[in-house]
This record gives C-alpha cells, sequence and structure tokens, in this order.
DNA sequence: TATGTTTGCCAACGGCTGTTGACATCGACG
DNA sequence: CGTCGATGTCAACAGCCGTTGGCAAACATA
C-alpha cells in the first residue's frame, strides 16, 4: 500500500526548520530588520530554499505570522463573566506564542500586516462581540474599545516588555484587566 | 548692536525643513522604511545636509521625535478625577502631533526607540503617579497597567487606524477611559 | 542500470541604503 | 579687492538586501 498522494515529502523538515526561525526572527526584530539570509542561517539551510517553498518574504511571512484569534462563542458564557472570559482566553492565545509579536512588530510599519490586524480586531472581534453587546450596532465601536486596550497589554509585555508589566501574573492580570473588559462589552458609557 | 552669539543662523530654514519632513515620513513609514533619501527629497534639499546638521540617521531621529509627557502635576487635582485628568492630558498631547506615531512605530523594532518609549512610560509616568497611588510601592506596576490602556489608545487610533476607534469624539473617549485609569491608579483590586 | 525529479548549494545580479569627501557658491568682513 | 567660514551640490563608496538561475548530489522509479 503506498500513497497515492505525496502527503509526507523529505523537505518537510526544512520547511518547519524555516517556519520556526522564521517565526523567531520576526518575532524579536519585526519584518524589515528580520533579513532572508538571517533566517536562513538560523534554519541551517540556504537562502534560496526559503524562495523556493514560500515564493517571497512577504509568503514567508504570511505563513510564520498566521493568526487566528480563535475567539470562544460568548453567548455560551454568563453574561456578567464575558470579560474575564475574553480577558482569559487573549492570554491563554498569547503566552507562549512569539506569533502575537510578530504580527505587531510588523503590523506597526507593513500595511499588508496592519491590515490583518484590522480584519482580526474590527472585524472578527466585532462579529463575536456582537452576540453580548446591549445593541449589535454599537459592536463596531465597542470592540475597538477592548482592542485598544487588549492590543495595548500586548505591546507593553511582548513587544516593549516594560519591567512591571512583564511581572504581572497572569491571573492577576485578569482580575485587573476584566472590569475594564466588561464596561467596554456591556457598560452604558458615560454620562 | 550686533549679536555676539550666532543666534540665528542662515540655515535654520533648512534645519527645520529636514526636522518637519522628518517628523512626517518617521510618523508613516517608521524607523527602518524612512530613508533619509526620502526626507531630503521632501525638504528639497540634498540628503548630505542632513547628515551635516544632524550627523546621523539615529541623530535625525532622536532630534524628530523628542518627546516629553508634560505630565500635569497630579498631586493638585481632586483625588477622584485624577483618571479623567490623565486621559484627557494624554488626548491633548497626541491630537494632531505626529511624533507620537513615530515614537511607537519606530519602538516596535528599534532598540534605543524602545528604550525612550521604557523610560518614559516606566519611569516618567511612574513617578507622577507615585503621588496619587495608595501606596508608592505600587506605582511601578500601576503606572504600567495605565501604559497599557493609553498606549493601546495610540496604536489602535493613530498608528493601526482602526476605523471604529478613529472615529470616537476625544470628549467620549475621555469617558470611557477616565474610569479604568482611575480604577489602575486608585482601586483595590482583585479579590 | 538509466531517467527524471526533488533537494540543496553557490555565485551573482540589480537595487537601495547610510555615509563620506571633494568641489562650487554665497555672505560677511578685513 | 581678497579671505574665510557657512551653505549647498554632486558623485561615489561599501555594504546589505531580496531574488534568480545554474549546477551538483540524493533519491525514486523503471
Amino acid at each position: 500500500m503506498t500513497d497515492t498522494a505525496p502527503t509526507v515529502r523529505r523537505s518537510d523538515a526544512t520547511r518547519a526548520a524555516i517556519l520556526r526561525a522564521a517565526r523567531e526572527r520576526f518575532a524579536a526584530d519585526g519584518y524589515d530588520r528580520a533579513t532572508i539570509r538571517a533566517i536562513a542561517a538560523d534554519a541551517r539551510i540556504d537562502p534560496s530554499m526559503v524562495m523556493r517553498y514560500y515564493g517571497s518574504k512577504e509568503g514567508l511571512f504570511a505563513a510564520a505570522a498566521e493568526f487566528d484569534l480563535r475567539l470562544p462563542d460568548l453567548a455560551a458564557v454568563p453574561v456578567e463573566r464575558v470579560g474575564e472570559t475574553l480577558v482569559r482566553h487573549f492570554l491563554d492565545r498569547w503566552e507562549g506564542d512569539e506569533r502575537m509579536a510578530a504580527l505587531l512588530r510588523t503590523a506597526t510599519t507593513n500595511p499588508s500586516a496592519a491590515d490583518r490586524m484590522r480584519s482580526i480586531f474590527a472585524d472578527q472581534l466585532a462579529a463575536t462581540v456582537a452576540d453580548v453587546v446591549p445593541d449589535r450596532a454599537e459592536a463596531p465601536w465597542r470592540a475597538g474599545l477592548v482592542a485598544g486596550q487588549m492590543l495595548g497589554l500586548a505591546l507593553t509585555r511582548y513587544v516593549l516588555r516594560l519591567a512591571p508589566v512583564v511581572e504581572i501574573e497572569p491571573a492577576e492580570l485578569v482580575g485587573w484587566l476584566a472590569p475594564t473588559i466588561q464596561r467596554y462589552l456591556r457598560g452604558t458609557g458615560p454620562g
């Protein structure tokens, strides 16, 4: 019994090594400063292999920074705990994964990465949040406020690495941010 | 009556033109993608003039992105309004000034800009905040939480330009964020 | 064994970058 | 006038970048 489709190629190990090195470099240095040559050196292969397997630097980044929030279904959680659920979910998703840092470092200067960021946080998040917001028409800007708080956390903790923010335990972080998110989602606002 | 010191040089106009062009380019493109040649072209002078007047690209950026938060003295405002005061101050300071975007776009990839950001938000802010926090020892991490929220706003509004966040009026933004900052500064926290 | 494909390395290309030094021009001053 | 410093232009350097095409070795298939 032989495989009819090449489900496993001999080069899969190389592809994986490139991807791993690319994630580290993009996360640490951002898109522009992470060079194909450096990534190839980390993966111990020739730069031309990167081109063969991923087409271009943009293609490599797209593969390395692919990122789905995998947002939970908020309709399934008690409405007074949606804030806590969301904060905990983001932290679970980000801790120990370098892709968020890579995406954030790149999105500040690379237009296509910024677009991806916008579609993730303005569209995906707004759609998820719409189920739990008092008025569905308010979903966009409520999601925007949530994105501001959560991306600010990601920025200070994973990218800028402000010492006091890095040192706070995840559980404590949830305790402080959850009420904020809860209010942005459900609060009646100023006035 | 002649000036003994050259208080006004004939090249001041050029220096100013370079600085203005540099601020725009750095804010729009970030440090790496903003080239000296492009800045010089905007300022309608030769790239070598940039080197003569600012020494290097790093020196130019240091001059163009110099930024002081000019934080208010929080001890002088009613303690129940420190959050609102702080949020309003940040917005006043950032709206219509491109330096924050330039600094933010650069700090994500340039180590020295990241250092500047850290010193501004971890040190300056923590020092200001210490006057108003329940326990001075808590100033660092409380300032960290505040930095997270405020930098997240700057990121989504001035850098990523998430449409819903851009469209919110400053006054309304103050209304939503002030309670958050107030709690990060004065709240008793989770538990 | 012979043949075709996959995997990898090597050398090079064209382009853009920050930076430098030589040279022209202008204004002020003796 | 002549001198000198300030201001500005021009051309070039050396280095790094993404990307390309050719060629060798390993492998699969017959």
